[in-house]
DNA sequence: TATGAATGAGGGTTCATTCAT
DNA sequence: AATGAATGAACCCTCATTCAT
């Protein structure tokens, strides 16, 4: 087994090159040499460092999410009035889903290989439940400081985390007639406001 | 190639355990040997009526849609207030999706699928295309009527399947914390309501 | 899985060809491929017959022994003094060995996997105790016959096969040199008469 | 290349290694990566020392049959009637067998190698023929001195050893079952005293 | 119409061997 | 002298697809 530097070094690498080939082709219709090529190591290389190709789309799977949050953090603790806040974090969402257009296949087959699986879903579950916190708790700071009224905030988290899965998806049909950017910014805004309101 | 009216018997009879079989283990997990043991039928036999794996994957995603929007049109020409049969429609496809649960896999495959290629990406698209045109359509009802407020009735339909497809993803992950309905009712009726006004 | 009459037919052809090819190259150094093309089959089809490698092995193990001793007992049931119809049927014994020549090396590394495997070494075990139990019964009816002087019929038939077994290895060694025929004659005489004699 | 002292400190090492893993998984099963683990060193260091598997094997084969002989020439410089000594060398060695049990499968494996190569022939069959010419040679002692009575002194040898040889088989496969020290003596005696006689 | 039988073309994984340090 | 790292070459096994019956 490799030294700890070694492996800081291939892992990155490996796992950068199985992100591209991955979303070109598709977890299963990608061959490990595929990988390899991409990585510039030969396919047994690919073995020094993970034990199978499912170990490899594991790995790929806890890296992905764990990215993915940590600008969440600093959402919740930065200054502002949380409505202005959400509201530059939806936009920044929207942009780096865009930016990261080329990978989305990824995410969609992740969502697949949760859907039957017990393992992934349970890894996908955590991420996206955490993100789900992550967003109640920004909206709670806004009811405590009495910016936004009292209403259900998990549920409202929900809706906003719906709005960028689905806009993701349909953004991904139609990149050209869809304006993700101003939709989800539109949209959050209205759950913001009315969401479990009377109206 | 078999007369019309086997065919007529055999390609649902197919698509069907098809259906089962790739929720259950994926596009491309699944052999065309699992396929014909659902089916009843031998593996030779479903050469007969599709040429290859990737046409039967092929019709399965047209299938797929198109039963999906048959009771689109029925919204359309119902009576009463849009909004009621807004609601009234969206509950009705949250709990088509919940009871369609096992098959949750295979649309987000397809997800997968038309990021990755412009074949399967335009057929999805065509069909969420339409899909979207049939609530912009209902919307603008409501609109004409003076029951809604002029706003960006595409958008606004974009908005609402967006949450449509985020939960679906939410809840395929928490069945037991996400209540489907609930948000989703409340969260069309904020949209509706509030989409794109100045709050 | 293909039907019995084309199963009776298969089978030896690919045990056959195996049997070939394994005597050649040895277990582990045979491809799939060579067997294959040895029956003028494709490697795919071995598969429709032998779920792995190792079944096939095993399978020709069982056939090794089964084939071995449907002579032992017609040795049995036969006419005549007991010691001519034991020295007949040894002079047979080493004949056919030397006949089968080309394949010794698969009964040897039969021995090397039962030596090693709980599995091979439980039915090469139970074909060696069944060939043991033949000479000995046959043995017996010398001493019942007044023939044989009575001695441990049980270790003097281990002593004959021994004297078989051992005699294989070294007309394998030497095959030039070796008058196996002849040793095996006079020992398996010397043995009747004197073992476990005073002398 | 290392140092003569390094040599032949190494090399026994890895042999001693090489013997075990060979043992417990056979030449082909076992691994350049075992035999290193079973040495302590890693598998690139093997390579200092034998320049392949092969090599590895056959200085393995030579070390096998080096060690079994040196007794040998003791046996025929020692004091007493050859019958005594030759049973007692008998008996030796059917306890030595016993005690070197786990290794067994080796030899076994050395017979099919011998069964198929040239190369692996030569040497093992070198090594029988001095076995054999001991054998013979004290025997002949036997003969000069009127201990034992003229007879095939070559071939009482083979069936001498082909006891030692086929009893190995027998009790590795019924290790409870067989007195192999006890059948050794009766059977060698019995040659000893009956072989090439009318009887 | 239906299928038992067959197979060509891989794909994941392993391993003996090499080499820079 | 020793080894961590790397890899080319295989090999077992699978599977979409074909075809004779």
């Amino acid at each position: 087994m490799p030294r700890p530097d070694m492996r800081a070094e291939r892992i990155p690498q490996i796992l950068d090159a199985a992100l591209l080939v991955f979303a070109r082709s598709g977890f299963d219709q990608t061959r490990m040499e595929d990988i390899a090529e991409q990585a510039g190591l030969s396919k047994a290389t690919i073995y020094l460092y993970f034990s199978s190709k499912d170990e490899l789309i594991l790995a790929l799977l806890k890296r992905f999410f764990d990215q993915s949050f940590e600008a969440l953090t600093a959402l919740q603790t930065a200054e502002g009035p949380v409505a202005v806040r959400l509201l530059e974090w939806t936009r920044q969402r929207m942009a780096e889903m865009q930016a990261q257009a080329a990978f989305l296949s990824i995410g969609f087959e992740f969502h697949a290989l949760a859907a039957r699986q017990e393992t992934s879903r349970q890894l996908v579950r955590q991420s996206y439940a955490q993100y789900r916190r992550g967003i109640a708790a920004l909206i709670q700071q806004g009811v405590e400081q009495g910016e936004l009224q009292a209403i259900n905030v998990e549920e409202l988290a929900v809706a906003i985390i719906s709005i960028y899965e689905g806009l993701t998806v349909l953004w991904m049909l139609e990149p050209g007639t869809v304006d993700v950017v101003g939709v989800a910014e539109q949209a959050v805004r209205a759950l913001l406001v009315c969401y479990g309101r009377d109206n």
